[in-house]
DNA sequence: TGTGTTATGATATAATATAACATTATAGCC
DNA sequence: GGCTATAATGTTATATTATATCATAACACA
């Protein structure tokens, strides 16, 4: 990898990092343009690309949005828990839990690379109705 | 819900099991449009969205795509075993593993609505180097 | 320095999805 | 039956997400 895509990414994972909940690629690039208004989507889906490749960013599926992986430790796959209400994401890991949707997958010879878990519903704040963070 | 709304539900559910695998929405659109070339993209997602809802098509959030569910009996979330070589999709139940995700997502209060399991993979056949049936 | 290789930049457009409003079918009531 | 309220559907336009393609520029190595 050159330098250049190196400030790339690290200028979009800081974009993410900074805003903390999900953002879509057009809502990265918005926020990039503003620093430089040539930037064209290639660009940030190719840094996203390299960021998930890496761990270092989770895509959202269901969203199709992206998050900062909060706990630098994903060879595993993660679970994200979305709030519908909030917006805000969790993220949990469970390699056992991974390993039994693996092998209830695998029963009939399918051999899992990678593995897509989401769950939707209402985070702890917003289930009380208290504000959330 | 009226006569005319059940029909187009009908007809897409019926090009969804023709076809077996995972079709996107526009797929689907262009099938009907041999038959009504007038139908708009609206009326295929509002069909999706009832059918999605009763079960009876399940919504692969990774390939924005749609199946038509082969077993019926899905008040449950399915989990979905994607074959990145074929295309095919296989689905399995597994309630207790579904709680079992629920219950990590759960710690913190979480209270989760609706999973989205799917895994990405290789089938059997693909597997074995056996043409995908 | 020249040359091949690969990443990046730039342009355009494809694919997916929905907002917003007009229209029309149906049910219930008189 | 005709009238009206309701809600589903049709229609138009457009928003959002994503990628194909080719041009350009950086770097590696002889």
């Amino acid at each position: 990898m050159r330098e250049q895509g190196r400030k790339m990414q690290a200028e979009v994972l800081a974009v993410l990092r900074r805003n903390g909940g999900p953002l879509s690629a057009y809502d990265v690039l918005g926020e990039l343009r503003e620093a430089n208004p040539k930037i064209a989507p290639p660009t940030i889906y190719r840094a996203l690309a390299a960021l998930t490749e890496r761990g270092s960013v989770h895509r959202l599926e269901s969203l199709n949005a992206f998050i900062a992986c909060k706990c630098d430790q994903h060879a595993n796959a993660s679970i994200l828990s979305i709030c519908d209400d909030c917006g805000s994401v969790e993220e949990s890991i469970a390699p056992d839990l991974l390993e039994k949707v693996s092998s209830i997958a695998g029963k009939s010879g399918f051999q899992p690379v990678r593995h897509v878990i989401e769950i939707h519903g209402v985070c702890a704040s917003c289930g009380t109705g208290l504000v959330p963070a």
